[in-house]
DNA sequence: TAGTAAATGCAACTCTGTTGCAAATCCACA
DNA sequence: TGTGGATTTGCAACAGAGTTGCATTTACTA
């Protein structure tokens, strides 16, 4: 890892080595992008737009759009993210700090348009999927308002 | 409502006599582009992009893109439909046929991107809002693949 | 049927995300 | 520790969905 990408908030610091140990233990290739990127994302309970990211790293190291959204697009692919579209037709993206499940559940703000994962939740859904479809993954979404915005 | 309006399928015909009568209803104006768009959606069993009702339309009547835009965002509005974004980040419409619910449940096809309603469902969610945010409507999707892609 | 508020069409725009390509970088291997 | 070659990055240009401003047309009220 390079000096330059070392940020000097120690809090910060240890999510970037958490990040780079995460991708070295697949045995994928270290890159700065990849590693801020990560980071930030670890650092984060809601998930984040593409912005929001930008506007985070900003002072740290300053990623190209494309690239951004290559790296967002990579960490999506390998799983060390999942990404998703909420009512402003804008991805998100989250860390999967916990282990892969079939089920997620956010909340979006219907004014600030803000989103939340909504961690611990159980459903039981009774469904009737139409003949011969299969169902893979189920995704909850809550929308009101935030605290905020109340 | 003008003759040019009409389409000579019985079938198409009621349903547009049924989106006017639904519109007219309510007090609200009767135009061509609302009848034929709204009686599209009332035929249609699954939620439709802007681009499904264009080619739909085809030869009836020609609508500016803008002008469907802005006729969906009002149905929408009003209450007559609702929309909603999948994956593809691209708006999907449908009509409020059943009387309007705080719940909505989509299946999403992850390889064509289809979006079908699921109608009957039910579902008891236990999910602990943060404090302070305020639930207004609750929305599940599933993903997985539909018939013809599975 | 005339007047007016609302709906429509057109052009130009914004915003999110993508593609192609050349330059820079990472890392396995010598 | 260098170095070759595949990967990643930055830049420019593009694509597609949806929006805005404004002039024209249309629906409906009085």
């Amino acid at each position: 890892m390079q000096l330059c990408c070392k940020s000097t908030n120690p809090f910060l610091v240890d999510l970037q080595k958490k990040a780079e140990e995460m991708i070295r233990h697949r045995g994928e290739r270290i890159t700065p992008g990849r590693i801020h990127i990560l980071a930030m994302l670890l650092s984060e309970r809601r998930a984040v737009t593409h912005h929001e990211i930008e506007e985070r790293l900003k002072g740290k190291h300053r990623f190209d759009r494309v690239t951004l959204y290559r790296v967002l697009e990579w960490l999506n692919e390998k799983g060390f993210v999942h990404r998703l579209v909420s009512a402003d037709r804008v991805w998100r993206f989250r860390a999967n700090i916990h282990e892969h499940s079939q089920q997620h559940a956010h909340f979006e703000c219907l004014r600030c348009t803000k989103v939340v994962c909504l961690n611990d939740f159980e459903t039981t859904h009774d469904f009737a999927l139409p003949a011969g479809y299969r169902s893979r993954e189920v995704e909850l979404t809550v929308k009101g308002l935030c605290a905020e915005c109340v």
